[in-house]
DNA sequence: TGTACATCAGTGAACGCGCGTTCACTGATGTAC
DNA sequence: TGTACATCAGTGAACGCGCGTTCACTGATGTAC
């Protein structure tokens, strides 16, 4: 836009990077508006001049991150042709996202609860790459290579079982091995996938 | 216990009920002890001369649902024989329960995001109860009727869906339809457990 | 059975704290002529 | 190219609010003899 200025950008930057430190070494509790204007050396008037407010910050910050998994996602399914092998690398897409941004995991998995979330905002981000996924499938589908049920549930025995290791293995369960995740997880939830 | 007086379990009642009804009808934003107190009538010092402290109200109230949804998975699994209909009725059996009791199914998913959990406390209550689902299946897996997997991805395949669809529904997601996922998902997942 | 006493249960005003937010302001950058 | 001006970016002290917690106290219940 015309007039914004370069340091703008840098700021945003600053402050978005500052909260997802906060968040990550000091967990949802003490992820606060003073944490993160401390963390990142921004002053709070600058913070409420880019965001409007602390919650805005946040919705930022989990768009950006929902929006990172989901690409992970759509980038290895669209690498496969067989409706199998793109189930198998989207499991594995899921997991190797949560190994190599575990900050991002978490504060995906965590901010659903935490009241700050604009539905509106999230749905903007998902909506659409939702709808890459589901368009990747719906061929498939109609050839019989998968099961025709209800998309949302497709969604659900595809993500479910990853999305629940993810949680486990944020909250330090003991047991919890992404690596083994990625190599046992792939096979059973492609089968319950495939039709009867 | 001697000297136990028999109000203290009706009032120890009523702070438990009216923190449920306070998560579920304000949210994790308005679940504050003043809000407890407000709803049930009992005096803030009276809350802390029972749970010591807020947090301390949460975790009894969390063990006591999580106790609840572990029990209804335990008594539905335990009525079964075969591996196959256990696994489906155990799959009905969470989604009966997030119809029947959802605010405790609320309380129960929200929960594990808001930092007031004792991790000593949750695996009193769990760990004992997921021993029992894991002493009924083990026979099934020596036998070959359900696949060789480590046993906490066995626990993911199994209770990763329905956990997830619960979760959506909750957040009021569109599409998502509680008896519809009870009919569609105990085959599919059924298969993701059952041997190659 | 009656009474004294210890313990348990319950009260609510008051406290300190950290939260998100506001606002009057200064400084930096871009634009117009 | 130089200068005036509007807009954008950034500052940090101050504010009000609601939070969880404490504490000195009263009232109810159970126990001992």
């Amino acid at each position: 836009m015309a007039g914004r200025q370069q340091r703008s950008e840098e700021t945003v930057r600053r402050l978005l990077a500052a909260a997802l430190d906060v968040y990550t070494e000091d967990g949802p509790e003490g992820f606060t508006m003073r944490a993160v204007t401390a963390r990142s050396g921004v002053s709070v008037g600058s913070l409420y001049h880019h965001f409007g407010s602390f919650d805005g910050l946040a919705n930022a910050l989990y768009s950006e991150c929902m929006a990172d998994l989901l690409d992970a996602l759509i980038a290895a399914l669209e690498k496969k042709r067989t409706a199998r092998a793109g189930v198998e690398a989207t499991v594995r897409a899921y997991l190797d996202f949560v190994r190599t941004d575990p900050a991002e995991a978490r504060f995906i998995h965590g901010s659903p609860y935490m009241g700050y979330l604009d539905a509106g905002a999230v749905a903007a981000v998902k909506a659409p790459r939702i709808e890459k996924l589901v368009a990747w499938l719906r061929p498939h589908i109609d050839a019989g290579a998968v099961a025709d049920l209800p998309m949302p549930l497709i969604e659900m025995l595809l993500i479910g079982p990853v999305a629940e290791v993810t949680r486990r293995w944020i909250a330090g369960a003991p047991g919890i091995d992404l690596d083994e995740a990625a190599r046992v997880l792939p096979g059973p939830i492609w089968r319950s996938l495939s039709p009867p």
